[in-house]
DNA sequence: TTGCGGAACGTTATAATATAACATTTAGCC
DNA sequence: GGCTAAATGTTATATTATAACGTTCCGCAA
């Protein structure tokens, strides 16, 4: 819902995650396999976006269709997000439920957030009904500086 | 601002864009060479966003970088703006300031609408805010139907 | 008007992202 | 165990985008 300091410890944050997917894993039915868990953990070594590619190349031994199979598993299932800007996925923090998600990407130091702020959703649906427009998807990323980058740049 | 009707005059629609385009590029002291001008009719054959690819085909014989070059004009000129989840370009209806643009895209028929709505905007910066995130550009696309699709769609 | 200088364009090669198609293996289940 | 469907492996290729460098064009000033 925030960026995390800069300095924060992100090792229960990965293994929380991991937690967390079991679980909604479990919940539907679906199968978290080795390749599926790898990718995700690889996902959220870092808050920042990362790209199918880096992903192929720290699983090792793999081809792209691999790599893109587990992403279009963990999409499906609310696990990842995928930010359209940079081509790149970024971990769900609240996995459960679908939701569209809107982020903050920040351009200094590659970090992400995601918001789920209803305002911001009303506003699209209010603006787009204005014209008739049925809205069933969205995108929202901001990109700019994060609190601690923007404390730097002064 | 809006859908155009699925039957509308296209033509004049055309003309009055690149009429626009050359009005602000005098303005602006920029040039708006053969290859940009066709480029930006390509994009304003039809209201449903463009690939690079496409225009290149529609070009005839042309390279990659040479639509690449002239995207990138009128993208840094705000005559089209490009479309994130595509990966395609549109015409920009109002240049002459530089603005995000929130756009509604069609999953029917393909059609784009570009929005300026106020609220959308300060939604998305109040949330950010609240994080201490600084807002410097924002990507927002609604996917859905247009009035038109939505009404064959019932 | 001629030549200077920078912008625009041409050309070739290649990088980065993503998917199609089909073979093989694995896991769950009776 | 053997069936079935899901998951993965493998190869090839599609799609989107840029790097690098040479050539041409255009406005401008000597």
């Amino acid at each position: 819902m925030s960026f995390p300091s800069p300095q924060h410890d992100h090792g229960p944050c990965v293994v929380h995650a991991l937690q967390v997917a079991e679980e909604e894993c479990r919940r539907r039915g679906a199968r978290l396999t080795d390749i599926r868990r790898r990718v995700l953990e690889l996902v959220w070594r870092s808050h920042a976006p990362i790209g199918a590619y880096a992903l192929l190349e720290a699983l090792g031994k793999a081809a792209p269709p691999t790599v893109y199979r587990a992403l279009d598993f963990l999409l499906a299932h609310g696990l990842i997000h995928r930010i359209e800007k940079l081509n790149a996925f970024v971990g769900c923090p609240h996995p459960g439920h679908a939701h569209p998600g809107q982020f903050l990407l920040c351009r200094q130091c590659g970090a992400a957030a995601e918001l789920n702020d209803e305002s911001i959703e009303q506003a699209v649906r209010r603006a787009a009904e204005k014209t008739g427009f049925l809205v069933a998807g969205l995108v929202v990323e901001a990109e700019g500086l994060c609190p601690a980058c923007r404390k730097d740049a002064v």
